[in-house]
Formats: structure tokens, C-alpha cells, sequence
DNA sequence: CGACTTTGACCGGCGC
DNA sequence: GCGCCGGTCAAAGTCG
């Protein structure tokens, strides 16, 4: 249950990143624990992955982005208490919307990773329950390293407010 | 001047 | 079929 901690898809030290596919849906059994209320810090996370596929039979001809195969999207979210929405995880974001959520007078934010060819996506959304927590949804993964000049774990860890309860 | 935000419009899916 | 809703686009604005 300790190993979450490289489930973050931030720029941890040096291999760790890379080595971060995020393939932590398959035996998720540990997760589920996640998922009730637990201790503050690191708050949750869970995978949602076979919930979004869409049946998008008839946009074969989307012509402006080439489907590939059966789009399957797997889901992490992460929630985590901070002050700011931006958990600067070491990629570059682009935003590209901002929606308000119902049952939340927070919006909802939209960001795309601005490497070439990299689709990945995300949404930060703040919980109305507690206004501290801050729910970063991550869709798809990687596929080229860090773009920013990489901060350390720690930092980034005191820049979460992350604790352990280790 | 390039990179990124902002923000209303737009669009497709879904429930009624 | 219509209207709501969640997600995305894109033009204009902002910032370093």
C-alpha cells in the first residue's frame, strides 16, 4: 500500500517517471481502499476505465483526427489537498476550457499536454465539500519525457501538501 | 513575439 | 424533436 506514491504522474526522480505507464488498473484491488475517505493529503484516486468508451460507430468519418482502433480511454483520477488548482507535474498544459460543474460552485478546468502528438489530457475540478481538495482527472499517457526542467520530488511533493501517514 | 488563458459559442449525446 | 449538459473550439486577450 506504500508504493502509491509512484502513481503520481509527476517528475519523480529520474527513471521512476519513465517507468510510470500508469498501468495501475489491473489488479486495483488496493485502490478501492483509496476511495473511501482517508487520511488528508493524498485523498484518493481511482481508475475509471471501460466507463468511457464510446459508441462512436458513425464518426468514422471524423476526418480531423484519425481514429485509432477502439478508442478506449482509461481514467485516473487523483485527488489531492493544495491550495492551487495547477499541480505542476513537470509537462506543459495548455488549457482549453473551463466549464462550471453542477452541484459545485467550482469550475471545472480542461488542459491539454502541448507536446507534438502527445493527446493527453486533464481536468482539475475542486470538491464543493471541502474546498481544499483539488480532483486531477488524467486521461491517457505519455510519451515523451519531461519538458520542464526537473524539479525534484520534494518540491513538487511540498508543493501538493502531500503527507503520508507513514 | 511566442506561448498560454480566457470565455462565449458550438457540438454531439442523452433523457424526456 | 427539443432542450439540457458536458466537453471542445477558437478568437481575442494577457503575460513575460
Amino acid at each position: 500500500m506504500e508504493n502509491y506514491q509512484m502513481f503520481f504522474p509527476i517528475s519523480a526522480p529520474s527513471t521512476a517517471a519513465q517507468s510510470l505507464p500508469l498501468n495501475m488498473a489491473p489488479n486495483s484491488q488496493a485502490f478501492n481502499s483509496f476511495l473511501g475517505n482517508s487520511v488528508d493529503g493524498f485523498l484518493g484516486l481511482k481508475s475509471t476505465e471501460d466507463l468511457i468508451q464510446k459508441p462512436e460507430a458513425k464518426d468514422f468519418m471524423k476526418s480531423s483526427q484519425k481514429m485509432e482502433k477502439k478508442i478506449r480511454k482509461p481514467r485516473y483520477a487523483f485527488q489531492t489537498r493544495s491550495q492551487v488548482d495547477i499541480l505542476d507535474d513537470g509537462y506543459r498544459w495548455r488549457k482549453y476550457g473551463q466549464k462550471a460543474v453542477k452541484n459545485n460552485k467550482f469550475p471545472r478546468s480542461y488542459y491539454r499536454c502541448t507536446h507534438e502528438g502527445c493527446k493527453v489530457k486533464k481536468q482539475v475540478q475542486r470538491l464543493t465539500k471541502d474546498e481544499s481538495v483539488v480532483v486531477t482527472t488524467y486521461e491517457g499517457m505519455h510519451t515523451h519525457p519531461i519538458q520542464k526542467p526537473t524539479d525534484n520530488f520534494e518540491h513538487i511533493l511540498s508543493q501538493m501538501q502531500i503527507y503520508t501517514p507513514f
